[in-house]
DNA sequence: CGCGACGTTGATTTGCCTCAACGATTGTGG
DNA sequence: CCACAATCGTTGAGGCAAATCAACGTCGCG
């Protein structure tokens, strides 16, 4: 199933194409749709793909060693997610990745995406460049972990990401953050009160 | 001043070139040193430099507005340093670094790496690849913030650096751990009588 | 409607912080 | 090379933020 030029051209909307890159751009993504609650990736997976989200919501997590989860990324429209970290080296995941409303993706393998490293060498500079922001917020979820309290954290959270509404369960929240869904619910009956 | 080609060739060691891009590398690393104690990156600095540790060590490190130190980054030997975030944007730096043990440093500017992207594709192959593994390393950092004890995260940090030693400070350990120096000291002596 | 999933609240515990004091180690000038 | 100061590390007492455990509302969906 090849995928609407209007989709890719959405991806990269900073650049422009010739006719052959469109057609070899259309050669590898391929759109899939999942219901709420689908699990697209699962822990010990071989991982191949990452996903644009052209619409919906999802969210990857790890699972530990005492059957906790944590919360690494919410992914919503024009973002992109997978287990980096094992598709960078096609090995097995350590997260899963779950839908959390209905979902449009596009789907990129590895191999497709050093195949388009190859064929058009921009691509690779839009994507270096994705992982430099990447890189970037992650560092600062890192400083935010070190030097922030809970509370503070999740009024990060909220002016981040303010429209994950009705998508995402509270306890999803608290995952991320790092503490309980109790302790979510103390923070949020706190700030409530002004 | 020239590089000398060998530690160049020492930075990737895995790549291969012609004279000619031997010749532009040359010019564009520019080798310095530092004595233990220098600050070579102050918060608020433009960010224009990168710089690949031949030898020595070095951290950076935030400070919060509580005027907390938060180590982000310990590098050694071949390794990279800089405030990436920053550096990618040619932004203000909010990471300090600092040279913990003499160190000899290959300086690379912004600029001149968009300039080596240019002349030679494969090193923007390689330098997206090291920035994939640090990215892969930032996420299992994080979640081993949000999943692990200060005691498990102290275990991991000394399997990890395991040759950090004099250089390196309690208190830069307790503050890449994100504890207080009496805590890491209190774990210390809990993990010593085994 | 009723059940299961989700969120809240309370009581208690725990890990780490804060503040304070005191050893140990390092570096430096006489 | 020693003496002393400064820096660094350790220990103790007390406090606080968040976890744990447990119980109880509430909401949404089959």
């Amino acid at each position: 199933m090849k995928t609407d030029t209007s989709k890719i051209k959405e991806i990269f909307k900073d650049l422009t194409f010739s006719d052959f890159e469109i057609s070899i751009l259309e050669s590898v993504f391929h759109k899939v749709t999942y219901k709420k609650g689908a699990v697209i990736l699962k822990a010990n997976d071989i991982v191949t793909m990452q996903y644009y989200i052209y619409d919906g919501c999802l969210r990857s997590y790890h699972i530990d060693a005492q059957g906790k989860e944590h919360t690494v990324q919410f992914g919503i429209k024009d973002w992109w997610i997978s287990d980096y970290t094992a598709f960078f080296t096609t090995s097995k995941s350590i997260m899963n990745i779950e839908v959390l409303k209905d979902a449009t993706l596009l789907r990129l393998s590895h191999k497709d995406k050093d195949y388009l490293y190859a064929q058009i060498p921009k691509i690779e500079s839009f994507f270096r460049k994705k992982l430099e922001r990447a890189f970037a917020a992650f560092q600062k979820r890192i400083l935010s972990g070190l030097s922030q309290t809970a509370t503070q954290r999740y009024i990060n959270f909220i002016n981040k990401y303010p429209n994950i509404e009705r998508s995402v369960k509270n306890y999803h929240i608290a995952s991320y953050l790092g503490i309980t869904t109790e302790s979510l619910s103390r923070i949020r009956k706190e700030l409530s009160r002004h």
